[in-house]
DNA sequence: GTGAAAGCGCTAACAG
DNA sequence: CTGTTAGCGCTTTCAC
């Protein structure tokens, strides 16, 4: 709001005195609650609407929210995609879907997000200048994967009754309730049980060395549905780093001393670079091997088939955040208990998902 | 921010009360002007200073605003996401990058994007509530690409003094001033002097039968810049709608019918689905022809070499936008002289760029 | 039915 | 050096 235009804005005041009313019922009328506005007379109520109108009287958000205590306006802080765009670029499409999700939920509810982000090496200014930004009256906090140095912020203010809503929280022990999570436990025991729908018998996990809780979930309870299962697991572990191209590379050799008819990667890179593994070595899919996957919805190789993949929309939890988020400021509270979206099977071409498989019943 | 923890919000008052000075000395020694702070006695701004520390004092920003009548808030409109991680994430990649460009530069200086959205078939009610967001006394507000029913709310806004900056406007007509965008002009005829350098003489121009100013920009300097360099130039329109693999179907058929060493897709899909036309048909890449295109940075395939495209980053858009913003702010205008990006060349395997190759010599 | 007045948290003259 | 005071634009009791 420039000095300049501000000095021309109608405010309240204005527009009381131009339709010779107070600012009470300007007020009032303008804001337009039913019961209130009921006691008004009819004539006065539309006088007020017709100068509010030909004065363009819009309110000063900001103002509006003083004396209620409450805003608005919401944080949201994601990762700085430092070249992240570089290389995996589906992946970027999953951040824009969570925005979206956030931004269309929000609208709903007469909730905006003030989108800031933090670095992947963040450092002390950074994070004092988010929290002037969270601290500032905003009605609560959405964090995507929390930075362990801003998680850290978080704590005392969720302690204090502040609204946080974590996304994906890479520390699941610091996340027990306000996260919005995918069941990662389901993820893999879906995973598990669609091979095992194909009557595959020699499993392969190929996961990273080090992974984050989520994954680790993932391929726990992948290993316990295969022995439920009746399935014989091997497992292969990446080295910490690698993209896709260079888990392919990695997996050709590793993959002509294995011997399997079916795979599992818990992520994008061991799935994505596996299957271009297996079919860079002849295998074909869905016939010498079954492949499924986690978090490759999205990506397109027009020499690869899609793949089956165990995976939730990100519009979906962007959505869960901000619904979670509302709640905690409609009722005052500030703990909500942690959402798990149930994962879904998306049918690719490497790995058959059976009629009406359905994730919910397994 | 919750009724509940706002009671217990530390406000200037209660630390004026608790250090036993007047809320002017806590709000001057806290905002820390140094020219103001200067007559205050160490040891008050000291007592000042612990005391708020001690109460975790923290500023609410939309107070802070309201005296000033200005605030650190602009918002953010992008376009809808709907459906556009289908088929094409890497032009999500831009939207993060640009969505990175405008968050890091406005930390930079101070100001926040509230971001929001607006959706291709928009209505009137999402049109007003977008304005009752942008006129509730933001600094300033950003459009991507301004859908041309929401140009109408900004047009008077933009007479009224209140600062605007559209990103890749469609009707550049319409934005003769305040837009950022490529020089698209320097983008046809820098494609064309790429094809030129490497001596091609047949050249052909993939487009779509009807497009946007900005791509008919660089068509009709592409072609001013082949007749320039004498080359001649074959046009194959392409139906509107299609997206790349599409566009490589329509292309097989069309291609065996032509004689030529060199393409240029003024965007993406007519590149890319040119290229993989070129190359099922048997063609081979800067041997047997030439290929340039726009809008192709971070699009991967394996089974093709990547495209030499002339681009932008759209992180930069979202830095200048941002920066333009920042200052018609400061200078209390609401107009900038539009910013043309100069496009740079971002050598991929179809068209081979001259050491030293600067578009702005050219 | 309507208005006066207090107050949300902060800043900036202006006194002293 | 520091405090008093009058706003910023809005909402909400509480009178009349």
């Amino acid at each position: 709001m420039s000095r300049q235009q501000s000095n021309k804005r109608a405010t309240l005041a204005t527009v009381a005195e131009r339709a010779g009313v107070s600012v009470t019922t300007v007020s009032v009328i303008l804001s337009g609650r039913p019961e209130l506005l009921r006691r008004y007379r009819a004539d006065t109520i539309d006088k007020v609407r017709r100068t509010a109108d030909r004065l363009k009287y819009r309110a000063n958000l900001f103002a509006t929210g003083l004396p209620l205590k409450r805003s608005p306006f919401f944080v949201l802080v994601l990762p700085a995609f430092e070249g992240r765009s570089l290389g995996m670029p589906h992946l970027l499409g999953y951040e824009s879907s969570l925005l979206a999700g956030v931004i269309s939920t929000g609208k709903e509810r007469g909730l905006y997000p003030i989108t800031t982000s933090i670095s992947r090496q963040t450092n002390e200014a950074e994070i004092r200048q988010i929290e002037t930004i969270i601290d500032g009256g905003m009605s609560g906090t959405i964090v995507h994967t929390p930075h362990p140095l801003f998680e850290k912020s978080l704590c005392p203010r969720f302690q204090a009754g502040y609204p946080i809503v974590a996304i994906f929280p890479a520390r699941l022990d610091r996340w027990e309730t306000n996260a919005i999570d995918v069941d990662n436990a389901a993820a893999g025991r879906t995973a598990a049980r669609l091979l095992a729908a194909h009557g595959r018998k020699d499993w392969l996990l190929v996961r990273f060395e080090r992974v984050v809780d989520a994954e680790e979930l993932r391929c726990q309870s992948f290993l316990s549905a295969a022995r439920e299962a009746g399935a014989g697991v091997k497992t292969i572990r990446l080295p910490v780093g690698l993209n896709d191209s260079q888990t392919c590379d990695f997996m050709v050799a590793r993959l002509k001393q294995v011997q399997m008819d079916a795979v599992y990667g818990p992520g994008f890179v061991p799935a994505a670079g596996t299957l271009a593994a297996c079919v860079r070595i002849g295998l074909r899919p869905q016939q010498d091997f079954d492949l499924v996957g986690c978090d490759c919805v999205g990506w397109h190789r027009p020499d690869l088939p899609a793949i089956t993949s165990v995976d939730i929309s990100w519009e979906e939890v962007g959505a869960q955040a901000v619904t979670q988020l509302a709640k905690m400021i409609d009722s005052d509270t500030s703990q909500f208990k942690t959402v798990l979206l149930e994962p879904r099977v998306v049918a690719g071409g490497t790995c058959p998902v059976p009629a009406s498989f359905n994730p919910q019943q397994i």
